[in-house]
DNA sequence: TGCCAGGCCGGGT
DNA sequence: ACCCGGCATGGC
């Protein structure tokens, strides 16, 4: 079911992108050199900002330990002693290590077969991996495998909420259909959107004032 | 200074 | 099916 929406007009996703692109211009998301790189930044990120995960990431990639067989075969604590700077370091070795040992354990070790998955069953994979919820394995599958999958996170629930585009408990596969359902096959507009809206909500009625003065979507959404 | 950041899990009700 | 505490660092 689609969430209830109180708006009068449907939700058009594609003519948000156009504002958000026409407003802020490409967000460039995101950020990492490779595929692998992308989905340990997914793990690290997870309720932390950004700018702590890049100085993990850094460190991973100082000791060499940025890649599939490397994360399989270092012990968490030692692994966990690179990610400090991300925080949950960890419960977030942990994580990257399960990530891996899937990686190595099913599709020996090769991106490149995991990702020939299709979007579903890719999905579905990295939702079997403890510590990879929703929000991380779309974005891995979006951002790192290039499928048509679009993000969902607290920010873009925020800000539908605040337009009255959906209900405040909108389920995540209900709030991703709306997106999905909409967008043409463009994959750039997933990634892109998704961007903007991280990128907005964050100073986007932080508060509870329910519409912040700047607000590129005001009276267009 | 306290609050927040691109969540997720496990245990309890 | 929800609800909650825990996980941890760095920036404003």
């Amino acid at each position: 079911m689609i969430p209830a929406a109180r708006s009068r007009h449907p939700f058009d996703p594609a003519a948000l992108h156009r504002i958000l692109l026409n407003h802020y211009g490409p967000s460039g998301w995101w950020p990492g050199e490779s595929p692998f790189e992308v989905m340990v930044g997914a793990v690290l990120t997870q309720n932390t900002a950004w700018t702590n995960v890049e100085k993990a990431i850094a460190n991973l990639k100082a000791a060499s330990l940025l890649d599939v067989v490397a994360i399989h075969a270092t012990p968490s604590d030692r692994l966990a002693a690179h990610l400090r700077p991300s925080g949950y370091y960890n419960i977030k070795a942990r994580r990257l290590k399960n990530l891996a040992d899937m990686i190595m354990g099913s599709f020996d070790g090769s991106l490149e077969r995991l990702f020939a998955l299709d979007a579903r069953d890719l999905r579905g994979i990295l939702l079997e991996v403890n510590g990879i919820g929703k929000e991380t394995a779309d974005s891995i599958c979006c951002y790192a495998a290039g499928k048509l999958v679009f993000v969902v996170d607290a920010y873009t629930r925020r800000i539908l909420s605040r337009h009255g585009i959906i209900n405040g408990d909108a389920g995540y596969d209900d709030v991703q259909q709306l997106f999905e359902g909409s967008l043409g096959p463009d994959l750039g507009a997933y990634k892109d959107l998704h961007a903007h809206l991280v990128y907005i909500g964050k100073d986007y009625c932080r508060s509870r004032n329910p519409m912040c003065g700047e607000c590129p979507l005001k009276g267009s959404v």
